[in-house]
RNA sequence: CGCGGGGUGGAGCAGUCUGGUAGCUCGUCGGGCUCAUAACCCGAAGGUCGCGGGUUCAAAUCCCGCCCCCGCUACCA
């Protein structure tokens, strides 16, 4: 079972390019695990307890919960908007989240990993966060310039400082724990100075989880939001469930939020006696402008504004082309533009045209199912069919500009194959007949072959080209192996219909 | 200060772990083709791989020093 997980966002923050990259890449592995024919369960969901959701609450005249509940759709809509296929959708506010926290916590407690002590901390009202002296800005506020404050309060710690050595050894002993290399060094790092016991409750809050033994605090919205992914997993409402799931096969994660998923989630997980994920898989930020992306940027780029312009699948194939999955990148509404009509335009696209065109004018659809695989001319096509079909194994490293790179390979092979056997030529000639059947034959399987390998990346062009090709069942039915190989094209009535992907003007 | 990363033809990137003709996409130039969405195919130009030194038969790659940029140092994909 692979069981993947985005991060779960926080509502109050409308998804934008940033939460959609993280969300989008596990959204295509899972497509690529369940192509293979593995059994999935790909999770992305919503942080919803905090001071900020509270208060956002109170502003519109609702109770938490019902804020949540109105602003939760944004994040629905999103997703469906980008065609991700994830199996489950967790929110905090969920009684098997709620349980699962106060069983976590409960187990933490028993294990004598927490104990009450003074929290003490500059607190900036207008952030609603705590900084550290050396964050300070001639001690202010970073964010407002404004003086701070010193908050003290009661509140439970858990033992941190307890899981240092135990995670240095797991990490040792596991190097994929935490990839790519770069954040690896980073969290090692980190746990070699040595770390500090953490707060994990808050006594002033009452929007959030209550501990088991003290409901008059409530979890620390980390504490609480890392849970989900055990709670997720079937941990308090479906244990056989949990039992084959967890742990999980990778959590992706963004490098801002690297030390909560590969230090205290661990910490979590061992306190508790459950076993840790296979891989922390954490991504760099998408720059716009060589500037990042937050919260208070007006650089944001929401996606729905590229989806209106290049279609869901124009968005997909540009993060998942463009982009490496470990450094920062910058995006460029120009490169946008270069990289659709480039790819899907220009290479699959006319590709496509042509070759259903040829198809239409010389046979009236119907390709006999004639092949030649042993000329050089074909030999070249099956041979970047192959690549192609093995460069897909780069999803289960989330190298997705490799895995999209090798299958463009395929493409550019069959506009190459088209130049070499020249069918038009051939269409003119009675002799050269049986020929033309080959030709067209092997280039129609190129096309079916490519709609198998694009299926986890663009499901929905995938299934348009699929259709053309007047094929039974569906590009993603699977399994890989089989129908990502290429063969003889079956007997099948083809239609070129409208363009695949209409040329985009800068 | 400490830790981590980066600097590769005009642009964006890969390659560095495991030294061995410097690779990919876009752009530029030339040619071909006319089935196709002015798309496609072939070829070419363009890089002392940040700088200096070292190891080696051989360095983008390993070692030392330096310059510049960025991230982490406990909110935020």
């Amino acid at each position: 079972m692979i069981y993947l997980t985005t991060p779960i966002y926080y509502p109050n923050d409308r998804p934008h390019i940033g939460t959609a990259y993280t969300t989008l890449v596990a959204d295509a592995t899972a497509r690529y695990w369940r192509l293979v024919g593995e059994e999935v369960y790909a999770v992305t969901g919503t942080d919803e307890h905090g001071l900020k959701i509270a208060l956002a609450a109170e502003e519109h005249g609702m109770t938490p919960q019902e804020w949540v509940d109105h602003i939760v759709t944004r994040y629905h809509e999103a997703w469906d908007l980008l065609e991700m296929s994830f199996d489950d959708f967790i929110r905090t506010t969920e009684e098997r989240h709620e349980t699962t926290v106060q069983t976590m916590f409960q187990k933490w407690h028993d294990a004598g990993d927490t104990y009450l002590s003074k929290y003490e901390g500059l607190y900036c009202v207008s952030c609603e966060a705590y900084y550290t002296e050396g964050e300070l800005v001639d001690g202010n506020c970073p964010q407002h310039g404004r003086p701070v404050q010193i908050h003290a309060e009661e509140n439970w710690f858990f033992r941190l400082s307890k899981y240092a050595q135990p995670l240095l050894d797991h990490i040792a002993a596991h190097p994929e724990f935490v990839v790519p290399e770069t954040r690896r060094n980073e969290v090692v790092g980190f746990l070699e100075r040595g770390v500090d016991d953490i707060s994990i409750s808050r006594a002033t809050l009452t929007w959030g989880i209550p501990l088991p033994w003290d409901p008059a605090q409530v979890a620390y919205v980390w504490f609480d939001a890392l849970i989900n992914y055990v709670s997720a997993a079937g941990f308090s409402d479906d244990p056989d469930r949990f039992a084959r799931q967890w742990p999980a096969w990778a959590h992706l994660v963004g490098k801002d939020i690297l030390r909560f998923h590969a230090v205290y989630w661990p910490a979590m997980l061992m306190s508790a006696g459950l076993p840790l994920p296979r891989q922390i898989a954490v991504h760099g930020h998408l720059l716009v402008a060589g500037t990042k992306l937050s919260k208070s940027n007006a650089t944001q780029i929401l996606p729905q504004e590229l989806v209106e312009r290049f279609g869901v699948d124009g968005y997909r194939h540009h993060f998942l082309r463009d982009v490496s999955f470990g450094p920062d990148s910058n995006f460029s509404w120009e490169g946008m533009v270069d990289r659709y009509n480039a790819d899907l335009a220009n290479d699959l696209g006319n590709l496509a045209s042509r070759v259903l065109n040829l198809a239409e004018r010389f046979r009236g659809g119907t390709v006999p199912t004639v092949a030649d695989h042993s000329r050089p001319e074909e030999a070249v096509l099956v041979s970047a069919a192959d690549k192609a079909l093995r460069a897909m194994g780069g999803y289960e490293d989330f190298k997705t500009k490799q895995v999209l790179d090798g299958v463009w390979g395929l493409f550019g092979a069959a506009n190459g194959f088209l130049e070499a056997t020249e069918p038009w030529h051939l269409a003119k000639d009675q002799a050269s007949s049986e020929r033309l059947d080959q030709v067209l034959n092997a280039s129609l399987e190129a096309l079916r072959v490519g709609a198998v390998l694009i299926s986890p990346s663009m499901p929905g062009a995938a299934h348009r080209l699929w259709d053309k090709l007047g094929l039974p069942g569906h590009p993603d039915d699977g399994p890989l192996a089989e129908t990502g190989r290429f063969g003889v094209f079956p007997a099948s009535k083809v239609t070129k219909g409208d363009a695949l992907f209409p040329r985009i003007e800068a």
